[in-house]
DNA sequence: CCAAGGCCTTGACTCTGGTCAATCCGATCG
DNA sequence: CGATCGGATTGACCAGAGTCAAGGCCTTGG
């Protein structure tokens, strides 16, 4: 993890801090730095309190959760994303571990900062708050998504959304290696393998780790897919989390094949 | 759903509102209106856009999510407590149902009057802030709870927390009727009654609603509690979620039996 | 007091998904 | 080019949890 200078008026556009006044703004990037990581590097620990909040850049981020010797995929996170904003907030300790997949570059800043600016900037105060309404309303997403689907019906609406998010067009890339992908999605590599190749009746054709939806309609039906479930805004375009909750409620555009 | 006058002293020292100016608290309670709600009463529905943040004054709120046919139940809410915060951030739509187990006030406040609040109010931004911190908080753990823990130990974890909020005493009492509380848990009514039987051996004394933890060092050993997972943090002082999160790291105290 | 209904429990069975092991395949490297 | 390694796939088997059905118990109301 090496440290490098600061883009400030690039830093100055992201999601959280383009709410926040010039005096904050100056407070925050004061002590903040920029640590860059190879994949596989760690960022954040579970249960360590680093007190800082992470704002991604570059590259992906995963989170894990762990008890007891078992592990679990919890989100991939592309920039520009916040991690660990909760925690920076209330000023407790990691409740993930945070892992880079890529190569990847973030902008740290200490938590005592944050809590600091809080109480002083109204309008940092609303980005922090609509951010974190994001975070959490994509957790509840989630969680919905985890109870009350299988897992075909979870493959089949992953699918779908990801589809979306990369276009529109009918093939897709997975973003990661289909054994990450599994524990993402809450199963096991074997069992993703099995969902996949019953997917195939319902026109999914896949080549590593290209898919393509031949027959979307068809998964549609199947996947029965919901803005109260899934997002399929795309982070590519710079917003923040709350910003694609808010984008979620425009229709899916599912092309007959 | 019937609607009363407001005892303002009171309100004043809920968790969202005392970090209000007093400005931001007069824009706040102008507009709203205390809801009484019988046992079952529907509060909120998934999917709708009431645009409205409750805060539960009295009585217990089951949040439940739906799909497809499926449901499952979220969350069981005690004074006091937001609900709807990040939907009222944000302006969208309720992604849960919110129904009144038993008979519930809650006040409720336009989401308009939260997001001009929010910009103007530096105190009432963070207060909001915090508040979301901690659901979120909640919610991350309540997820890892669910993928890395079996219905047992789940069950477990449960009843060594429900102990600690009621007391720390032996005997705990369920806070709903079994049937309910296995939903919350993730599993069938079925299954709540197998997973009580097979805690037996654990010291585990079964009697309706009233259980008795006679060897809660041997449950601690099964259920392997963690406070990245677990809060046995009460609600019953009145504190927010935001307090309960960051108290959350008081150690446990396991009486040997 | 009895009857009815709801909830809980129990047992048998099913099914989804996890585990284990063998194999296949593609990438990398000597 | 062949050897090797790790990921992906496939199959057989197993375990945890859901389903269905029956029975017991308690509450409620006549």
């Amino acid at each position: 993890m090496t440290r490098t200078e600061i883009d400030l008026p690039r830093i100055r556009r992201l999601p959280l801090l383009d709410g926040a006044s010039a005096e904050t703004f100056a407070l925050l990037t004061r002590e903040a730095a920029i640590a860059h990581l190879e994949p596989g590097g760690l960022l954040a620990a579970q249960g360590e309190s680093d007190d800082q909040l992470y704002l991604l850049l570059e590259g992906a981020i995963l989170l894990e959760g762990a008890w007891n010797g078992r592990e679990a995929d919890l989100a991939l996170l592309q920039p520009p994303a916040t991690l660990m904003l909760a925690s920076a907030v209330l000023g407790g300790p990691n409740l993930v571990t945070a892992r880079a997949l890529s190569s990847s570059a973030v902008l740290a800043i200490p938590g005592q900062a944050v809590r600091q600016a809080l109480g002083r900037d109204a309008g940092f105060g609303r980005a922090v708050a609509e951010e974190l309404a994001g975070c959490f309303s994509g957790l509840v997403r989630t969680f919905k998504n985890h109870r009350l689907r299988g897992a075909q019906e979870r493959l089949a609406s992953y699918l779908l959304t990801q589809q979306q998010r990369q276009g529109g067009g009918p093939t897709l890339r997975l973003p990661c290696r289909k054994r990450r992908l599994a524990s993402l999605l809450g199963m096991t590599p074997e069992n993703l393998s099995r969902a996949l190749a019953s997917l195939v009746p319902y026109g999914v054709e896949i080549d590593g780790v290209q898919i393509t939806l031949s027959e979307p309609l068809a998964l549609a039906r199947l996947a029965a897919p919901d803005p109260l479930i899934d997002n399929h805004v795309s982070s590519a375009d710079g917003t923040g989390q709350a910003e694609r909750e808010r984008r979620r409620f425009v229709r899916m555009q599912l092309n007959p094949a």
